[in-house]
DNA sequence: TATAAACTATCTACTGATAGGTATTTATAG
DNA sequence: CTATAAATACCTATCAGTAGATAGTTTATA
């Protein structure tokens, strides 16, 4: 793994723990053996590490989910699926979604991170769209917006109380 | 309104915009017409006061709540009247529910700030489980934790994508 | 020999926190 | 009634630590 790479993945695990102002280029050069100043040298600023951050992360998570059509196919349900995929994220990584928690901080990110977070929910609303629509839902705009809320809800309510259960009782 | 009370305000405004390192002593001094070192008079540390600020959070929000019985006892459904308390937060003040930014960056807080947000979702839980139960709900217990999950998740989204509209979409 | 990837050294700005001082008000004891 | 003590609510000045960022330099690779 690239240093690139490494700082991008000590970058994510603390923001995935308390937000964008959870990391510095101090903690995160001390982490892969290198001096805070070269941090710069592929990150210009922190705002252009937390938007690359941002945008890896939902290429990742979209990669991950597939086509709807193609999980429909094998006979699964693609909502089942999704859900799966959150549910890993919390107990795996015992972590919040990181565009969940960027979301929330919105207003005080910098606006190349901002985007990328959009992007993350947009992409996402629009995969949830088409698997709720190929499962046949009359309104799957709303199902897609009512299913990602709840998941990112439960996962945030989940992580306040340190109890997963809550999760699972919220995906029922 | 007395100087410790306008902190407490100022604070909770920029806490609700981008999470808890999103304020300093020396903007809520500024911004109430003190010195920063007199913050500490009102608060000994940070902590203190952001556990002050979600303590007194919850109580306001329970307060406004009122009791579920006494809500159906006037013909309105309880579930409903709670549905619209975080619609009036998001809209009124175009800003995240204050424990809801908290616990996601659960990881990184004091000590005596988690507690309150644990506080305020406990209660908030205990409140839907009775609201729930009073409809005649088979799983109140359940039917809480997805509710509150529906709310937060949705409050995030509209947030991050800064439109209300998707938060009307998914209360439908 | 050019480029990539690191380095040293340094800057300004800001953080929470502390020590110690100054009025003003309130409560208490002679 | 008054002198004194104590509490309240601020102040100035300062600290050590950390933040992101920059300039200029070295080292390794291809």
């Amino acid at each position: 793994m690239s240093k690139k790479e490494a700082l991008l993945r000590a970058a994510e695990n603390k923001v995935r723990l308390g937000g964008y102002d959870n990391f510095s280029f101090r903690e995160l050069a001390a982490e892969v053996g290198i001096k805070s100043a070269s941090v710069h040298y592929h990150f210009p600023t922190k705002a252009d590490l937390g938007a690359e951050l941002a945008h890896q992360y939902t290429n990742s998570f979209l990669a991950a989910l597939g086509d709807p059509e193609s999980i429909l196919a094998k006979g699964e349900n693609p909502i089942d699926a999704y859900t799966q995929l959150f549910r890993n994220a919390l107990l795996n990584d015992n972590k919040m979604c990181l565009c969940g928690l960027l979301g929330a901080q919105g207003e005080s990110l910098p606006e190349k991170v901002r985007v990328e977070v959009k992007r993350f929910f947009n992409e996402n609303l629009a995969w949830l769209s088409k698997a709720h629509e190929a499962n046949g839902k009359s309104d799957p705009a709303q199902a897609a917006i009512t299913t990602i809320s709840l998941l990112e809800g439960a996962m945030m309510i989940s992580k306040a109380l340190n109890d997963h259960s809550h999760f699972d009782l919220a995906i029922q």
